[in-house]
DNA sequence: ACCTGAACACCGTTCAAGT
DNA sequence: ACCTGAACACCGTTCAAGT
């Protein structure tokens, strides 16, 4: 009473909009109870009344970024690869703005209707590519792993870095250390197109072989 | 003094021998420094006069892994295919073996030796394979970023799921929840197969389109 | 019905003290 | 030089108490 604080009615929509909101203000801090409730204007305690636990908010989470990332996909135009990868990319983009959310997304499997969102896009546009039965199936599988693996490490890195670079472009070989690089020349020959690959190029490397194998096996079918 | 307690002159290889053993014989539970003290007959503490923090120890252990991966890949007969193909299918046996190592995987960049002779095996190869250039770089990133994120959401998944099966034949998708499917045709259509699908069953579809699209670029080159 | 706040069982990490 | 153990600042989670 009289304070003018942040407290509104808790639900679990407003509770992930702030997950959401915190891990977008404070990219390199973890999520946890007490920051979530000083920010929502709550006890830490209270988010208990309408999640389980943390790893059920986390994934509540992590299922909103799915699910717009297969919204952005399902509204692009072009064909459909250029659907699935507004879908991959546009995953990543929000994996690098939501960084402690995302880099917990490969320990999660599809539960919520984010997820189911996300599956039905990349099945139909893998159906519309030409695709079905086994092959199909397999290239779901290639995609759907994908999208939770190598978005996740992206956030991982983002997180970690300091000064957060949130466009992807944190090196991926950060160095090799002191170590002498004379008994490896495959890697000595290109160290220096090895230490300027960043996160996304690794990310771009992903998609681009995943999606081109997808589109040689619809063509042969 | 007097009981035969399991202490050991403690150095940085004998740590990680103790965190990679405790991952294997307790696969479902985090690695915590009171553990790993208890294991090694030792204090929680001590392991900070080898490793400046539990992430530096991590890294170390995941390295080993890496490396006991490439080097499989190494001595594997057949072509550079077969060679990079048993490099990761090699690593995923080791995630899976150690799953609360292998799971933190997406956190790490290259700094340790078995990094670079990772690093240096796929050089190797996709060189052998006929690519240069930036073909080469890519096709280094793509499997690079795989292995990495991959393998370490193969181990999430193991770690999570109790009864922990070590062979990757936990389900990709538990369930849909109590979603009502008609929204989404396709994944109604094909919910069977989707069930069906195991982690391994997609770091196959990972392995299998990522090496495609590399042998299809080696053959164009 | 919903939120608070004390309490509990852990964590990683630091540092003075032991040997 | 190396390890111990107390101490600190956190965590997630439970539960009785408030309103």
């Amino acid at each position: 009473m009289g304070d003018s604080s942040k407290r509104v009615r808790l639900d679990q929509r407003v509770i992930v909009d702030g997950v959401l909101e915190l891990s977008r203000t404070e990219p390199t801090s973890r999520i946890t109870f007490k920051r979530l409730g000083a920010a929502l204007g709550v006890d830490a305690t209270a988010m208990y009344r309408h999640f389980r636990n943390k790893d059920e908010l986390t994934r509540a989470a992590l299922d909103r970024l799915i699910g717009a990332a297969a919204e952005a996909g399902r509204e692009a135009p072009g064909n459909w690869r250029s659907r699935i990868e507004t879908f991959l990319f546009r995953l990543a983009e929000l994996s690098l703005e939501h960084p402690s959310i995302a880099s917990e997304g490969a320990v999660i499997d599809a539960a919520g209707i984010g997820d189911i969102a996300a599956d039905e896009l990349i099945l139909e546009q893998l159906t519309e590519a030409g695709l079905a039965g086994d092959a199909l199936i397999r290239a779901y599988a290639a995609i759907s792993g994908f999208s939770l693996s190598q978005g996740a490490a992206l956030a991982q890195e983002a997180m970690t870095v300091e000064g957060a670079a949130r466009d992807g472009s944190i090196p991926w070989i950060g160095s090799y250390g002191v170590t002498n690089l004379a008994e490896y020349p495959h890697v000595y020959a290109h160290r220096d197109a090895l230490f300027a690959i960043s996160g996304m190029d690794v990310y771009r490397a992903g998609v681009a072989a995943i999606l081109d194998a997808t589109e040689r096996a619809a063509d042969g079918s």
